[in-house]
Parts: structure tokens; C-alpha cells; sequence
DNA sequence: GTCGGATGTAAGCGAGTGCTTACATGGGGG
DNA sequence: CCCCCATGTAAGCACTCGCTTACATCCGAC
């Protein structure tokens, strides 16, 4: 019943290696030849679907920002995406979050993906409180988020790159707290 | 007077001129004709007095590093730090801090001195608080400023990337401060 | 069956990369 | 003065990149 002919899977395979080396190495350093090579088909296909690297590329992004938010309710979102990253072993660079980091084109498309990924999360943490900054507040908790992933990707500092998951989450989430604070009701 | 023949000035034009272009783009997306071109000098000469590419990376990062730390007091070092990185316009991208970030090449010189700058921070911050985990706690806030700037840098996000120095100042250290605190001393 | 388009393959083009090499040139020491 | 070596230059090598092209092969429609 293996059809040797399958656009589709074929089609599918270039997109989950594209995703696997994008994560893993960034835009740059992925060759087409790499991800041809690693879905198991000839690189010409990659041009025949995807029409360039870059529109492959953008299509990776759209996809992940896509499905990267729907899974978390807004109050448990530091929380969860925090112990996400955190139990992940250290340099597993493949997190959605480490494609976007490593991929510094500033042209294409895959600015505005990069942009709306950062739009999403910081307004969902944004409805978290209701100072009047509180869309600057998002931001910096998302740069929390983000230099976390960084120093634990990048760099494999330690002791945060082994450190528990639990305990960085809840030093995390203390200390951010004082910025995403709900004064009472009106 | 003028020399046009002194290799001293020319290896410090060709060490400007990759440290300029090495921190705007990253290693991978300057070239080393590039570099020399900027320098206004053959290319050639780069390879006769800095060997390699990577070794001339290599020297800008021990450079910047070695600088990066010396003025700022323990105390003010990350309101320092962020009034800095704050004050500058965003995606300026020749900070000593995007140099590293962008350029993630895990062999070579470069990772040993990335590694060394985050040491050296994380320590300084981690003599501000004498609790257990102190050096963990240094290592959340190095990433917290390190993802402050990445979102100015990279992601250009905003409000974050045209906010008021003074305002990101406080709302950062006043959360920190929840992370580096001295309890009463023996 | 057979024909035609969808699917897959092999080869290579042109541009750009880091780096090398063979050569010009100029200025200071004998 | 003149020679020698530090300094600078031009050309190109070997390689990889994204992408294209010309060609094989399979399968469904008729």
C-alpha cells in the first residue's frame, strides 16, 4: 500500500526536515541540500514545492506560530512555557523559539512571521495585567522567556542550562509577577 | 609622515573593520572581502596578519570581552547594563552582545569566549544575592537582559524597542530585586 | 494498451566563499 | 647607493551555495 510516489508525503517530508534543521542550525546554516537529503528526496523536489528556500523557510515559521500558542490557557502561560523549555535537555536547539533567534535575515518574510510571533505571546501575557504599561510589561517577560532559551541554547550556561525546571520556574514566575500584578477591580 | 605602508595600522583598520561588520551581521554573514573592503585594504593582508577568519573573530570577541566589564561598580552593574543597552537606538546591531548572539558557530575560539563573557557577568551579578542558588539566580537575570536585547535587536518589538530608559530600568531591577536580595548577614 | 501528465533523478550552471600564491613596490640599513 | 625584506596587490584555486534543466519513470484516464 506504500505509494513510492506521493507528492504529499513528499511534500510533508521536506517540510518536517526543514523544521528539524531550520530549529537546529538556523536559515543560514541549512543547506537545501541537507534537508533534501535528511527528508530522503532529491533537492530539485524542494524548488518544485516550495519554490525557494525562503518560501519553504517562511512556510516552517507561519506553521510553527501557527500551532505554538493554542495550547495554553493565558494564565498558566509563563508558567508552562517556561517548564517546556526548561525540561528539555540544554542545547536542544530545535524549539521553535531558536529557528526564529538564529534566522537574522532581515528581508523575506520571515521578519513578519518573527514579528507576529512576538505580537502573540506578549499579548496574551499583556492581558495578564492591567497597568497602563502593561503591553511593555508583556514584552519584558517575553524577553525573560527569550533569554532563558538563549543562555541555555546558546550559550549552555550553567548552572541555568541543568538547572530544575521547577525551581527556575518558580523564581521565574515570583519575580515576574511583581510586573504582572492585577490591581483590584474597579 | 603619513605612513602608507604600517602594518600596525592596518591590522587595527581590518580589526575595526570586522568588529563593525562582525557585530552588525554576525560571522557567517560577513565575508572576510568585505572586511578588507572596509578597511580599505587588500584581503589578502587579512589572512597574512590574522591567519583565518575564525582567528580574527576569535581576537574581536577576546577584544570586546575583555572591555566589556571594567567600568561598571558590582552594585549598578545591571542598572548600568540596561540604562546602556536601553539608551542606545534599537536595532542598533553593532553591540558587543548581538557579535555573539548571532554568530552561533559551536567550534572554534568563539564558543570559549562566549562561555568566558557569560561567566563573568553571571559572576559579578551572583555576588549580589548570598542565597543558595545564587549563581542560578545571576544566570535568570544575565538572560533576562540578554533577552531584552535580543527583542530590541533582532525583533525590533515594540512598545519594548522605543521604550523610556528610565521606565525599563526600574520595572527590571525592581522584579530582579526579588531574585538578588541580601538577607540579614549572620 | 497507450498516451500524457505527475513525479522523481542526475547533472551542472553561475555566483560567492575562505584562502593561497606569485608577483610588484617602496623604504630603511649596510 | 643598493639591496632586501616588510608590505601590498592581482589573480585564481577548490569548494559550496541556491537553483535550473533535461531527462527517466510511473500511474491513471480513455
Amino acid at each position: 500500500m506504500s505509494r513510492p510516489r506521493d507528492a504529499a508525503a513528499t511534500k510533508a517530508a521536506l517540510l518536517d526536515a526543514a523544521t528539524k534543521l531550520f530549529g537546529e542550525r538556523g536559515f543560514d546554516r541549512t543547506t537545501v541540500r541537507d534537508i533534501a537529503s535528511l527528508a530522503g528526496v532529491n533537492q530539485a523536489l524542494l524548488f518544485r514545492y516550495y519554490g525557494s528556500k525562503d518560501a519553504l523557510f517562511a512556510t516552517v515559521l507561519a506553521t510553527q506560530s501557527r500551532a505554538l500558542l493554542e495550547d495554553s490557557p493565558v494564565e498558566h502561560l509563563l508558567r508552562n512555557v517556561l517548564l517546556r523549555m526548561m525540561e528539555e535537555k540544554p542545547r536542544r536547539e530545535d524549539h521553535p523559539l531558536y529557528a526564529v533567534l538564529r534566522s537574522s535575515h532581515h528581508d523575506s518574510a520571515a521578519e513578519v512571521v518573527r514579528r507576529q510571533l512576538g505580537e502573540e505571546y506578549a499579548r496574551a501575557l499583556s492581558s495578564l495585567t492591567d497597568a497602563e504599561d502593561a503591553e511593555l510589561r508583556a514584552d519584558l517577560v517575553l524577553a525573560w522567556v527569550v533569554g532563558i532559551g538563549v543562555l541555555r541554547s546558546v550559550f549552555g550556561k550553567q548552572p541555568l542550562a541543568d538547572a530544575d525546571a521547577a525551581t527556575v520556574t518558580a523564581l521565574v514566575t515570583r519575580a515576574a509577577s511583581v510586573l504582572l500584578e492585577h490591581t483590584e477591580p474597579g
